[in-house]
DNA sequence: GAAAAAAGTTGAAGCCATTCATGTTTTAGG
DNA sequence: CCTAAAACATGAATGGCTTCAACTTTTTTC
């Protein structure tokens, strides 16, 4: 059985991520101090620093359970994607931003974001852009399983589709974070007018 | 003629301006203090926040600078592109590439990137986010150009196209200036892969 | 079960972007 | 030219993330 330590250390840091999580919603990342973490955790400024390397490493920590959530959704749809090109690449697509928003919030996600982009040899920013790289792969790994069903033409380059619609549902969910005033709707629109004539371009021709 | 007023605070501006363009890219954004550049410049630190509103906006008046530059030489290639679709959308884009490193270090791209994420309603981050909007017209205008030339077959959304071609190009950059290993050369590669499939869907076919 | 060692906690101090009350320079009016 | 008003410069003070030397608690050893 565990020890009295061990415990005490899970124990801390659930209380702290648990209070960042709250926070970071109720308050907005940014007038969260460290303190007020500190002070619902029940431990001291210098302990969440034990736990954390930098507050954004706390965010990060959000993040990352939201999109190992995502990521598993995602398997199911690669696993057996929908029929019609079209469909099965909205279906994912439309999977990751549907969840986007269950725990965070578009504050959250920008931030997040920029962290990544800004220190990007961090800990953190290399966590962060590994979910991008898993995210990416899996667009991949799903026109690689529609060749293999015969819907989409067995020449073009999967890797180099899959990244290039990776690219740009990322950059438009980018967009999407960057504007309060753009809903979840919105921006499904705009990725399915984007990604449509690329499905159509792809999709295997009755030879008649 | 100009008072002595407004020929004081235009010298001003540009010894802080030249100040931060030169410290930012010898010691690093990070490491350049607000008062290195208030000693540089010759001027107070409370007098640089009177020309700046952040240490960010700073930043971004030096990325500004890049970036209209960038757009006055794409607007050449717009204006007469190379023979060849698949040519002339590498044109723009390694136009786009190679320019980026004129006056700015990979660092500085990071965080002013960072910024137009994070704080997107600053004027800062509109600017950047504005600056954005115009590259990614660019590259429609490319299309429709290239359409209007007979190039790029009629029925695909020139702007769609466009918007999907510019978030893959600026999503690839963003990944350059995360990693400092990568080459140019590297980038261009990799774009060209993941632009050259879409280019040859694109163009027309002899109707034989 | 007592003492030494290991592991972890603590909060005051340091650092740096940013603000603001005060002082100084320039302009405009007479 | 002198003065009032406007515009601007100044740097000490503030706030919040982060560090670190001193202190506690837990574990291990004998």
């Amino acid at each position: 059985m565990a020890g009295l330590r061990e415990r005490q250390k899970a124990a801390r840091e659930k209380r702290i991520l648990q209070a960042a999580v709250t926070q970071f919603r109720a308050d907005g990342y940014r007038s969260v101090r460290i303190e007020d973490l500190a002070d619902m955790a029940e431990v001291s400024v210098g302990t969440v620093y034990n736990y954390y390397q930098t507050k954004g490493d706390i965010l990060i920590a959000t993040v990352a359970m939201e999109v190992e959530e995502v990521l598993a959704s995602g398997a199911h749809i690669v696993a057996d994607p929908p029929h019609g090109v079209e469909e099965a690449l909205l279906a994912l697509i439309f999977q990751y931003y549907d969840h986007s928003l269950n725990y965070l919030s578009k504050e959250m996600w920008r931030i997040a974001m920029a962290l990544s982009i800004e220190a990007p040899t961090t800990p953190n920013g290399k966590r962060y852009a590994d979910y991008d790289r898993r995210l990416c792969a899996q667009v991949t790994d799903l026109i690689r399983a529609l060749q293999a069903r015969g819907e989409v033409v067995s020449h073009v380059d999967a890797e180099a589709l899959g990244q290039l619609l990776f690219n740009n549902l990322n950059q438009m969910f980018i967009e999407f974070v960057r504007d309060d005033a753009l809903a979840l709707q919105d921006l499904r629109d705009q990725v399915a007018a984007q990604t449509r004539p690329i499905a159509q371009l792809i999709t295997t021709r009755e030879v008649a």
